[in-house]
Formats: C-alpha cells, structure tokens, sequence
DNA sequence: TCTTGCGGGTGCCGTCTCAT
DNA sequence: ATGAGACGGCACCCGCAAGA
C-alpha cells in the first residue's frame, strides 16, 4: 500500500503481459480486448487524479476568492486560467496552491479589479515571491498578454475605503490620466501613483484625508505619496498648492 | 547526453527608516 | 512634512543538478 497513489495502490492493475493468472498465453483472438481494456484503465486512472486535483485547486481558488471580496466573475476567469495550465501541463514541479494564487492574480488583473502580489499571498499559502514567480510563467508559456496594470483600476478600490466621494475618483484619473500622457508612471508603481492621485484630489476637492490614511488602504507608505505628489504637482503644472 | 528549472550574484531603482 | 542614506525587490545572467 503506497500513499503517492490517490487510491493508495489498492486498484486492480492489468499488466502488459499476455498471461493470464496461471501464466498461460492469452489467445490472440482476445488480445485487442486486452488492449482496450488497459487503455481504459489508463484513462479512468488519471482522469481520476485530475479530477481530485481539479476539485482541490477550485476549492482553494474559491477560498481566496471569497478572502479577497471577488466577484464571481473573476473567479470564473480564474479557474478557466487554471484549467489552462493544467491542460498544458505546467503544474508539473509547482504547488498547486501557486498555481491557483498566480491564476487569480492572472484573473484579477484582465478583470480590471487588480489586487497586487501581496494581497494575493496574504490570503494564500503562498509567498509573494512564489505567487510573482508563477505568474510570470502562466503568461509566457499560456500568451496571456496582459498591459501594464494602470493605477486607475486602483482609484475605485482605494477610494471607497478611504470613503471619498465619486468627485474625487473622478478627479483623480483625470490626475493620473494627465500623468499617463507625460510619461510620469512608467516605472513607478501603480499603487503608489494611485494613492498620490487620490490624496491630491482629495485636498483639491476638500475631502482631505491625511498621507498616512491613504497611504494605509494603498499599501505603501507616506514617503511614496510624498515622492508622487510632488513629481505630479510639479510636472502638471497644477499651481494648486496644497 | 540534453533539457529545464532553480538558486546565486549583480546592478538598478523604488521604497523604507530615521533624523530633523 | 521633508530630505538623506540604507534596504530590498526585480530583471538579467550564469552555472549546477535532476529528470527524460
């Protein structure tokens, strides 16, 4: 009895030889009989294992899922990610954990609801290293081709928990849109660019909310506004001070 | 023997800590 | 709130080792 097999070796197995159990040959006229018949086992075995692991991987994914506050929508996209990389094979040598935090992550980003690495790894078993890792491999070896994440798709998430008012968000892509054209994000991260925005629109719109509240729900810290608003300000010519 | 994944080293850049 | 310097992550490259 092994453990490495789902069924713990206990199902019966056909073996290759043309004997039956007394050792005596097996007619020819039975023999492609026999060879259904292991090709059927072949098939039921594995479709088996794959379908546990499936179930296992969907349930996982639901958990996140739910952890996070997804809608069903990016679950689906999630699991059909997953299911991708399963038919090609790329769960080979990965936790199948990773895998379904990449593919979430993967899902959330084309859903234009984006969660960043590191609330990804924080609902899952998974580190940020490992969840980045993976995904990176789904989209080169599936062509996911994915942009850029924008800090626009940011400004929604960040904005309703910091409670501001649509005027605001409003403003703030006009902020980051403005930036967008001038090259200004390119190489910084979204979230931080998002979290600038949002604290300019809310002092220009007089729903100020303190550095430090913002930078909290962004996941960054005050610096990264600081560095951010003063770029923005600066190179939009804004002449609002603030 | 060849392929492929993974860890380690390096340089760059954004982010963080700390002092003011 | 601001600035200076340290830290850390990531992309990139290379060599090693395990599996086919």
């Amino acid at each position: 009895i092994t453990y490495t097999i789902h069924d713990k070796g206990l199902s019966t197995m056909i073996d290759w030889r043309n004997k039956d159990i007394y050792g005596r040959d097996i007619p020819a006229r039975n023999r492609a009989q026999w060879y259904r018949l292991r090709k059927w086992q072949r098939k039921i075995r594995i479709s088996g294992a794959t379908e546990r692991n499936l179930a296992f991987a969907l349930s996982e994914l639901d958990r996140d899922s739910s952890r996070l506050g997804l809608p069903r929508s990016v679950r689906e996209a999630a699991s059909v990610v997953y299911r991708s990389a399963v038919e090609n094979k790329l769960i080979r040598g990965r936790s199948i954990e990773g895998v379904v935090a990449a593919s979430l992550y993967a899902a959330c980003r084309r859903c234009k609801v984006p969660r960043t690495l590191d609330e990804i790894a924080e609902v899952s078993r998974v580190s940020k290293k490992e969840v980045g890792r993976t995904y990176r491999f789904l989209t080169r070896e599936l062509n996911i081709k994915l942009p850029p994440t924008s800090p626009v798709d940011y400004v929604p998430r960040f904005a309703s928990e910091l409670g501001l008012s649509g005027e605001v968000q409003s403003r703030s892509i006009e902020i980051i849109e403005k930036a967008m054209e001038k090259g200004l994000t390119s190489g910084r991260g979204p979230t931080g660019v998002a979290a600038a925005a949002l604290y300019i629109a809310s002092v220009l719109l007089g729903e100020r909310k303190t550095q430090r509240d913002v930078a909290e729900v962004a996941g960054v810290t005050e610096v990264t506004i600081r560095n951010r608003y003063k770029e923005l300000t600066e190179q939009l010519e804004m002449g609002v001070t603030l």
